[in-house]
DNA sequence: GCATGCGGTAGTGTCGACACCGTTGAGCCA
DNA sequence: TGGCTCAACGGTGTCGACACTACCGCATGC
């Protein structure tokens, strides 16, 4: 997948489309990529004057773009203070995760109930396409595909509300699990996953779609978990994470 | 309770503390008060010209105000477009109060596995202070209790991610509920839930505690619908809710 | 009478400037 | 040397102005 699909993914993710101006839109996407790829490190200052001089604008649309990533949590901003990447301490991350179960459970219930066979063809077509993606080692283009999976199925079930929490949520653990996915053998254990959830679909299993689901989410979130621990041996140099209230 | 309290759940509701200006806090609060309190009617332009005459500024922190919100679901804005006071459909507030269904079940749950006994004491409490505003009927009162309630149930448990939601969802659900809750005997029956909860929080059961709060969430988006029909017979005049999409 | 095209108006998006504040580093004192 | 003060700097928040555009009423043609 091309940087040209990220940056369509993103639009998506953050509902630019029609939302905001192209000028706001354009800034948004390439902070957002820059934090989900790891460009800008958690922590880091995102001075609105160079951001502006950079994309030769003035300092409005930027903050505008940097108020859209606040509120899905990439960005920290605190009055007079300069706005900076976030940077989510592990309990964080674990509230996050915890909260995105519950809903991705939810999110498989109601699939269940709703989704038409041809939709459900239409996924497991998607997981298929995965699949190939995983065996291939093709890490960015299955990352993408995933997020995308996801934002399918809840645009299948049809609650707004629910696409766009669990939308937000995407972005926040975007950066982590691009990490978590890197791991050796992480790949084929997480399309596996998908393939058992599409085919609880299939069954019209809503209880056991929920439990994978759940189950998907859990083992996602000690990946991420293991990845942090073996990037901070004691209180690592750089890259630490920082508690975000401090 | 005064205005003045009513602004003080505002501020925290919406994060301003430490997060925004004064200024565009008071802008943000007195809109969202408007908007919650019915004085702004769904669909109402939000002229930002007007709005910026009106606290004597110019339009940049006034902006900044209407994005917060729009953040919270309280205003739509669209690029180029007139912000306005947001107008869900009857769909879109089911989605809210299914997902919103979700999210208090998986509280209540962690609610019982993490109060302590003095955080019990200390809900039941405010539990018993708002059965008397119930008695009184002292509608507004007893309203703005409700909120700080679950505001603090979401403090105990701790889950800053969770936290954030579900305040997000309870803005969105105010309007309505301060509708609900004038229906007669709909008072009673909410403190009822209350207490309910609150007992099994003290028996340590979960399931019965994420049982009643579903219920009781259910019952809240019942007494809504039957509002809305209310106020909506057949095809109403002023105040009918229209598509956010049209 | 009705649809269509066309200004005028009102409101939005962006800009550059300015005032205010947080930060930082140099100098000072103990 | 180590902690404190303070001033210069860098960056944010707000402002008023301007360009552009959606909206609305009007006129025109049929």
């Amino acid at each position: 997948m091309s940087d040209q699909d990220t940056h369509l993914v993103l639009e998506r993710l953050l509902r630019l489309r029609d939302r905001r101006e192209p000028l706001v839109a354009q800034i948004a996407e390439w902070v957002g990529a820059g934090i989900i790829e790891g460009r800008l490190q958690p922590g880091q200052d995102l001075n609105s004057v160079e951001l502006s001089r950079r994309f030769d604008t003035s300092r409005t649309p930027v903050r505008e773009a940097l108020m859209l990533l606040e509120q899905e949590g990439l960005v920290e901003m605190k009055a007079r203070r300069r706005p900076r990447v976030a940077a989510p301490s592990l309990t964080d991350i674990k509230d996050i995760y915890q909260v995105r179960r519950q809903l991705l459970s939810m999110l498989a219930g109601l699939l269940v109930q709703r989704a038409t066979d041809a939709e459900l063809t239409e996924l497991r077509t998607r997981v298929e396409a995965m699949r190939e993606l995983a065996d291939a080692a093709d890490v960015d283009a299955y990352f993408w595909s995933h997020v995308l999976l996801q934002e399918r199925m809840t645009e299948i079930v049809g609650n707004t509300t629910l696409k766009q929490i669990l939308d937000s949520l995407a972005l926040r653990t975007l950066m982590l699990r691009h990490l978590s996915l890197t791991r050796p053998g992480r790949l084929a254990y997480s399309v596996d996953d998908q393939e058992r959830l599409i085919q609880a679909c299939e069954e019209r299993d809503g209880e056991l779609a929920s439990a994978l689901i759940a189950g998907a989410t859990v083992r996602a979130l000690r990946a991420v978990e293991e990845q942090i621990e073996q990037d901070t041996p004691g209180s690592g140099k750089a890259a630490r994470k920082r508690r975000s209230a401090d």
